[in-house]
RNA sequence: GGCCCCAUGGUCAAGUGGUCAAGACACCACCCUUUCACGGUGGUAACAGCAGUUCGAACCUGCUUGGGGUCACCA
């Protein structure tokens, strides 16, 4: 039997890393045995559906690279992909009504204010449980009340004894008290199905025979079993993945300004480094390398080998993880990303592609580009403080003598490249009997006024060139003769 | 609160009856080095607890504790 999944996702809004995961997995089980991946909306509900959720959608399978063979815009010929077509289409009217006649499902009247005299609150929390009302109706009492317009829904006539098993790949069988089975409703009264319904007769119609998705829902997953009893269709392979939560161990918020793939992207990760990192929330590959291209996870993906317990998200390791990625990339795409914040950082710089160069190494996301070669622009305030190094030997007076040393030494200098001026400034150390870093500490801190930089003085002075560079220096040694005066 | 699930270092996570309990992130130290990074080497750090089964338990069983999820005309 071919292998096909779907990725069944609601277009409320961004999409959340643990829906993105679990995409990921659907997508990835498929991919593995060559099967088919699949789209479908499921926007039933009309009052939380917004306009833009849907590019989200698209936007965020195409920037992860978990491309779809069937959905919305692609017929694989049991469409349509969006569940509100599929409603006007009367195919969950049609499936709700089959049950009604087999008795496994009823009509419902019930009032709003009669529900809400059944609800209760329990250790906090409001809990409902429906008490079968309306099953007792008759026949004639519900064509009466269908004739005269009144409001319902349909709900699943669930047995009130036994047992019922469910099998997840992941966590094995759970048994549940079928008396712990709620009357779930499966057409709302605005004739819309709830999603429990729509998605079971929508996997077994679309021939899903993976259904992936998050561990939240294996409290209600016996329900299911119910549905497709009563249909009588066979019920597909259940993987449930665990949850993703935050550092606190609570499912992942809003609040933490990183819950959606989005944010991420905000933040200046690569999708590529998102996807990687999310599959190995929850998996591990056999071969223990954690650096895995989409193909490679779609070659040693096994689902079987999904772990049971939630997992923290730690940006920590995810921005590690995107930092391997920008230092692993081809020159041309890494300036492509790159240099576009370099000409905002440093506008004009003669060497773009040089201080991308040096960022290269230095950063785990793109956001950090700026502060790490800003002074290129120009040189910060500082404090003469920062003349002084234990280290290096060098002292504030030291240094205003060696840059008064140095000056025309570099101002005779013929070659600026970084080799010759590193040999240029070496062979001055050596003769005027100064350490290596009595002469770099202050020629570095001269032209960039920062006590951190990315690469060495002689680099430095490349990078600005040398009319630049005599300026800074004629700066510092005025700025240090101030600081002595 | 009922029901369900989970439990190896701070985090991710190997492990399925016999291991000095992998590896990665983070952290620390050292090396490399014109600072910082990158890179390299090494280090600190874990089987929640208690019983039981067994010659032997992180692995099997039970209980306890802890954590999470779920109980909607939301998905």
């Amino acid at each position: 039997m071919k292998v096909k999944t779907r990725f069944a996702p609601s277009p409320t809004g961004r999409m959340h890393v643990g829906n993105l995961r679990t995409a990921l997995y659907a997508y990835l089980i498929a991919r593995h045995a060559d099967g088919t991946f699949m789209l479908r909306i499921e926007d039933t509900d009309q009052e939380r559906f917004y306009e833009g959720a849907l590019d989200i959608i698209y936007r965020t399978l195409e920037k992860a690279g978990l491309d779809f063979d069937e959905g919305p815009d692609k017929d694989g010929g049991v469409g349509p992909y969006v569940q509100s077509e599929r409603c006007r289409a009367g195919i969950y009217m049609d499936y709700a009504k089959k049950l009604v006649e087999t008795g496994h499902a009823y009509y419902c009247f019930c009032t709003k204010e009669r529900l809400e005299s059944l609800r209760r609150t329990v250790g906090g929390k409001e809990i409902s449980v429906y008490d079968k009302h309306c099953l007792h109706l008759t026949k004639e009492e519900v064509e009466e009340k269908l004739a005269a317009g009144m409001p319902y829904v349909i709900r699943l006539n669930a047995p009130v004894e036994g047992t019922t098993t469910f099998h997840d790949e992941i966590y094995g069988d759970i048994t549940v008290e079928n008396a712990e089975l709620d009357d779930m409703i499966l057409i709302k009264s605005d004739g819309f199905p709830t999603y429990n319904f729509a998605n079971v007769v929508d996997d077994h119609l679309m021939g899903i025979t993976h259904v992936v998705r998050g561990n939240e829902y294996l409290a209600s997953s016996p329900k299911y079993n119910l549905l497709y009893e009563a249909f009588g269709w066979e019920v597909p392979v259940y993987v449930h993945c665990p949850l993703i939560t935050d550092e606190n161990h609570t499912k992942l918020s809003k609040r933490s300004g990183h819950s959606s793939f989005e944010d991420l992207l905000d933040l200046g990760l690569l999708p590529e480094a998102i996807v990687n990192y999310v599959a190995l929330l929850g998996w591990s590959p056999e071969d223990n390398e954690e650096i895995k291209s989409l193909p490679e996870l779609i070659r040693d993906f096994d689902y079987r080998k999904i772990s049971k317990s939630p997992a923290v998200f730690d940006m920590g390791k995810l921005r590690w993880m995107n930092g391997e990625y920008i230092r692993r990339m081809d020159d041309a795409s890494y300036y492509k990303l790159a240099l576009p914040v370099v000409a905002e950082t440093v506008p004009g710089a003669r060497n773009p592609e040089l201080l991308a160069d040096l960022a290269k190494t230095r950063i785990e996301t793109f956001a950090e580009i700026p502060e790490i070669i800003d002074f290129f622009a120009a040189v910060p305030e500082y404090d003469t403080e920062m003349y002084v190094h234990k280290k290096m030997k060098t002292t504030k007076e030291l240094s205003l003598t060696v840059l008064g040393e140095v000056l025309p030494v570099l101002t005779d200098a013929d070659d600026f490249s970084n080799d010759a001026l590193f040999a240029l400034l070496g062979d001055f150390a050596k003769a005027n009997g100064y350490k290596n870093g009595q002469v770099m500490w202050p020629v570095r801190t001269a032209l960039s006024g920062k006590e951190k930089t990315p690469g060495g003085a002689t680099q430095l002075l490349e990078i600005l060139g040398k009319e630049e560079s005599l300026k800074r220096i004629e700066a510092a040694i005025r700025k240090l003769e101030e600081a002595a005066a």
